[in-house]
DNA sequence: ATGTTC
C-alpha cells in the first residue's frame, strides 16, 4: 500500500487542525463551507482530531464525512456530530446465487416484486411483527428478537452475528430509555423491517473481487460472479426521537457550564455529565434498533428470493456496519470517543477492536455506491491509523435534491439504470420521477472516492460490486 | 432522514 500525499492535506484553520483526505479536484468540489463548518466543530473542548473523507459534505452543523476524536476520561458527545439518523449503516449477505441465475430481466422483477410484497416501501410505512417486543430490540440488538428470525445457518458460527454493536466497548444502561415517550415506541415498533426514503435501498448486486485482495476475499466467502445482497438503513424514526428528546437538556448543560461555538446548533456534553450519559446510551438503543432492522430487512429478502428462486437459496451475513455513531474504541491501547458522521470504520488486520472471524483479515468495510454504481467490500491497512480507521461512506453528495430535480430529466435517470437493455438495474419503482433526486448525477464519482480512499493508504478494495436490482423507499 | 403541517 503506498501512501502518496497527493490525496492527504492538513488544514490549519483558527480553531486548529483539519485533516482533509481527497486529491484535488475533489478538495476543490468541497468549497469554503465545509471548512468553516469545521472550524466550528474544532471549538468544541478537548477535540483531539477532526478529518474529512473524500466524499464529504455540508449537513446539519457538521459536514457528512467527518471523524471527530476525543481521548475517552476527557471526552465530549455531540449529538449533532452524529446526526439524526443515528445508526445508519450497510449490511451484507452473502448468497449460494450467480449472477447468471438472475440474467432474465423478467426474473429480476419478479424478484423485486417479491421483496417488496415483504418490505414496505412506502412513506408512513407499516410493518407488522406482534411477535417482537421492542424493548428487547432497543437493549439487546439482534439478541433481542426472537429465534426464528435468527437462524443459525445466517449466522454463522452461532457465538457471532457479526454485527459493530455488539463488538463496541460500552456497557449500556437501560434507564435512559424511559425519556423516550409511549407514542414514539409505538410509531418505533410499527417501523421494524421498512426501508426508509433518501438513499435507503436493498440492492442484489454482483461481486468481482480485485487480484490484489482475492486471498481475503475468498476468506470472507466471496468469489466471482456471486450474488450478494446489500442493505442501506438506519434507526428510522426512532434515532430523531432521541435527539429531540436529549437536545434540550444537552443545550442545558452548555449553559450550566458556560459552553458554546460560533454555531449555536452544535450541541455537545461532557461524557461524564448527565446529559451526555443519558444521550450515549438513548443512541445505543438507536443502533441497536437500527441494527435489528437492518436484519429484518435480510430476513425478508432471503424469504423472497426462496420464493422466486427456489428453496435451496441461502444468505449468509457477511457483516453489518454502521456510518453514524460515537462509540469508545482503542488505537494504539489508549481508549479514545469517536464520531463518525457519514464515515466508515475500517479496521486492519490484527486490531483488537475486530470480531474474532476477522481478526486476521480485518472486518470487511461496506461501502455503497449511487444507483446504478458499484458499490465496494474494503479491509482496513495498517496504515490506516493515520485516520483512525475511518474511510468513506459512499460516493457523496454533489448538488441537493431540489437541485437535482431541476437539473436530471427521466430520460437521462432511466439512460443511466440502462432501462430497456438486458442489463438493466431493475427498481421498484415505476414512475422514477419520485425517486429521481437519488439519480446518479446528484452524487461524486464513487470510484474517484474510492481512489481517494486506497491512494491515502487508508484501505484497499477487496470487491466491486454492480448492481443487478435496487428497491428504494419514498 | 424523518414526520409534520395553522
Amino acid at each position: 500500500m503506498i501512501q502518496n500525499e497527493s490525496y492527504y492535506r492538513r488544514i490549519d484553520l483558527p480553531a486548529g487542525d483539519l485533516h482533509v483526505y481527497a486529491g484535488d479536484a475533489l478538495f476543490r468540489a468541497m468549497g469554503a463551507k465545509p471548512l468553516e463548518m469545521a472550524n466550528n466543530n474544532l471549538q468544541i473542548p478537548n477535540i483531539r482530531y477532526m478529518s474529512y473523507t473524500p466524499d464529504a459534505h455540508v449537513g446539519v452543523g457538521t459536514c457528512i464525512g467527518t471523524t471527530a476524536v476525543w481521548k475517552a476520561d476527557e471526552g465530549f458527545v455531540s449529538p449533532t456530530i452524529v446526526g439524526s439518523d443515528i445508526g445508519c449503516g450497510m449490511r451484507v449477505h452473502l448468497t449460494n446465487l450467480d449472477a447468471d441465475d438472475l440474467k432474465d430481466v423478467k426474473l429480476r422483477r419478479k424478484l423485486v416484486k417479491a421483496i417488496e410484497k415483504r418490505i414496505p416501501t412506502e412513506n408512513h410505512a407499516r410493518g407488522h411483527f406482534s411477535d417482537i417486543r421492542l424493548e428487547d430490540v432497543l437493549i439487546k440488538g439482534l439478541h433481542g428478537l426472537p429465534g426464528k428470525y435468527v437462524p443459525d445457518a445466517y449466522t454463522p458460527r452461532r457465538a457471532t452475528s457479526l454485527t459493530h454493536v455488539e463488538h463496541a466497548r460500552f456497557r449500556y444502561d437501560e434507564n435512559a430509555l424511559n425519556r423516550i415517550p409511549e407514542h414514539l415506541w409505538h410509531r418505533a415498533h410499527r417501523q421494524l423491517c421498512t426501508l426508509g426514503g433518501g438513499n435507503h435501498f436493498v440492492e442484489l448486486q454482483a461481486v468481482t473481487l480485485d487480484e490484489a485482495n482475492r486471498d481475503i476475499g475468498e476468506r470472507w466467502g466471496l468469489r466471482d460472479g456471486q450474488v450478494i445482497v446489500m442493505i442501506h438503513s438506519g434507526s428510522r424514526s426512532w434515532g430523531g426521537a432521541v435527539n429531540q428528546h436529549c437536545g434540550s437538556e444537552v443545550v442545558k448543560t452548555m449553559r450550566k457550564l458556560g459552553l458554546g461555538t460560533a454555531d449555536p446548533k452544535l450541541a455537545f456534553a461532557p461524557l461524564d455529565s448527565e446529559a451526555g450519559a443519558t444521550y450515549v446510551n438513548l443512541m445505543y438503543a438507536a443502533l441497536n434498533f437500527a441494527v435489528a432492522n437492518r436484519h429484518l430487512l435480510a430476513f425478508a429478502v432471503r424469504d423472497a428470493l426462496r420464493e422466486t428462486l427456489g428453496p435451496q437459496a441461502e444468505t449468509r451475513t457477511l457483516y453489518d456496519l454502521m456510518h453514524n455513531y460515537a462509540l469508545e474504541e482503542s488505537h494504539n491501547d489508549e481508549p479514545l470517543f469517536v464520531h463518525r458522521k457519514g464515515a466508515t470504520r475500517s479496521l486492519p488486520p490484527g486490531h483488537p477492536d475486530n470480531p474474532e472471524p476477522y481478526m486476521e483479515t480485518g472486518h470487511p468495510a461496506l461501502i455503497p455506491g449511487s444507483m446504478g454504481t458499484s458499490s465496494y467490500l474494503m479491509v482496513g491497512v495498517q496504515s490506516g491509523a493515520r485516520n483512525y480507521h475511518s474511510i468513506c461512506h459512499g460516493a457523496g453528495r454533489v448538488r441537493s435534491r431540489n437541485a437535482t430535480k431541476q437539473l436530471v430529466t427521466v430520460d437521462e435517470f432511466a439512460a443511466s439504470l440502462r432501462v430497456g437493455q438486458e442489463d438493466e438495474v431493475v427498481v421498484n419503482h415505476r414512475a422514477l420521477e419520485a425517486i429521481i433526486d437519488e439519480s446518479p448525477q446528484a452524487y461524486k464519482d464513487v470510484d474517484q472516492i474510492i481512489e481517494s480512499v486506497t491512494g491515502a493508504g487508508l484501505a484497499a478494495v477487496v470487491a466491486k460490486c454492480r448492481p443487478l436490482a435496487t428497491v428504494k423507499g419514498v
